[in-house]
DNA sequence: CACCCATGTCAACGGTGTGGACAACAGTCC
DNA sequence: GGACTGTTGTCCACACCGTTGACATGGGTG
């Protein structure tokens, strides 16, 4: 039998070492047999086979240089000089490859946020994961439109949310509220990238069109239907989409706040 | 010549009567001829022709009960009784199409609120905004999920913006901070439902899986590497997205009382 | 050595959005 | 009334997408 797994796998068990194996396509969850280079099965010889790892990075690349609509199976083959199919080995689908990617950009966050958060306060710690959270979403839309309201379940996710948990839990909630504030925080945060992370993977004509409404659409509406759009369009085309977010997070940490005080 | 529009059209210019006729492929933007019916032209005899809104009013029928994946070209069309191209008629492309459900859908929104909001002081108003948006974000996730960091430019957005603008405006802001926050209104509000879309406009499967995540994952993490994690994770599966929802709301009705207040 | 299985290749399927050429009918003008 | 014009639906076809199943190859293990 030794059929194809039926749901195992995806989500990498808690201890099991380093090696981050992923759903194979009937191979079950093996602890990557040996890592070693040059191991060349099927293929031509290649410098190194293919791994998950690999793969990932190579996607990452590819995106960050040609953008969003780079994505695909096939351009990604191309990329790594591989057939197309050959990703299929290493990931159930493309979700699945998405949520790898998703899960190692949280990853790297995660790690470029360590040093920094160092003795911070709880307010100090949201802060610079808000912060850091938007940098890498500027720097990988394409994932972040595509996986923004997902869960990875991987490695990264997981130190991210010991990290708030325990941040929160630190400012003096309750269970049940640290809970729902860890919710919101992230919720609220995640939201306002992928909603940028969306703007950012259009194409540049759909892009302006959008980004120029305000002053393309608003500012020319007739004061007498229109009467206050009309007035503030200017002020409303000048909000730039980090203050939005600086303040929506501002606006939660206020509310942690409140929560905290009773 | 009277070659392709080469960008107007697309959003309705101001006065020109109820008719909302959209963008055509090759027709400039008459005041949409006659809609009389049995205007039958290249096709068998029909009861009524094609038109926008009725184009618009059958894909919202369509992915009301289908499901969001039930929203491509050739499914409309065969719902419309009509070759798929036939569309493209009516709007330039698919997106183009999208943004006219979503401006209709928001429209919808706007007519409903209307009478529940009169007398209720800017507070009340944003909440029942919100609450309505949530309410149509349910209804219509596939749309809220392709549009939900989009500018429509269409007559039901610029209804809501006026509304809101003004709202905000008669809390007693500058028209800096109204235009500030009628952003972080907004763009909270609809990050918030675009994030419950995507989710809701996942496979059932997908959808199951990561909502399931709390009990599958973090319930059985290794107290020593994530304590915070596992100690929460119950209370984390018990939060849900409403209250999530409606909290991101209040903290943002909070940030605007404390703007206003100086 | 023989076996097995992980891995890459290849061809192909069904689906998508969309463009271009054609055709039929409505309304308009002589 | 007849010719013309422009709108709108049809048909065919393209390029691209994710994905599958059968096949080949070669390393590791017995």
């Amino acid at each position: 039998m030794a059929g194809k797994p039926p749901e195992e796998a995806d989500v990498r068990q808690t201890g099991e070492g380093a090696g981050d194996g992923r759903t194979r396509r009937r191979a079950a969850a093996r602890p990557e047999r040996a890592p070693a280079r040059r191991r060349t099965a099927g293929g031509r010889d290649r410098a190194v086979s293919l791994s998950s790892d690999l793969i990932v990075d190579r996607a990452l690349e590819l995106t960050e240089r040609e953008g969003p609509s780079a994505l695909t199976m096939r351009r990604l083959g191309e990329e790594l000089g591989v057939d197309p199919t050959a990703v299929y080995r290493h990931f159930r689908d493309k979700d699945d490859l998405v949520l790898a990617c998703m899960d190692r950009i949280i990853d790297n966050a995660y790690e470029a946020l360590q040093p920094a958060i160092d003795g911070l306060d709880w307010r100090g710690v949201l802060r610079a994961v808000a912060e850091q959270s938007w940098q890498s979403c500027e720097a990988h839309p394409a994932f972040y439109s595509l996986a923004f309201y997902r869960t990875t379940g991987g490695p990264g996710e997981r130190k991210i949310v010991e990290l708030l948990v325990s941040t929160i839990a630190s400012a003096g909630l309750s269970p049940e509220q640290t809970a729902l504030h860890y919710r919101v925080f992230v919720d609220s945060m995640l939201a306002m990238c992928g909603m940028k992370a969306g703007a950012q993977s259009l194409g540049s004509q759909l892009q302006e069109k959008d980004s120029s409404a305000w002053t393309r659409i608003y500012a020319i509406l007739p004061q007498e239907e229109y009467p206050s759009a009309r007035a503030h369009a200017t002020h409303l085309a000048e909000v730039t989409e980090l203050a939005i977010f600086r303040s929506v997070t501002e606006a939660v940490i206020a509310l942690i706040e409140a929560a905290r005080r009773g």
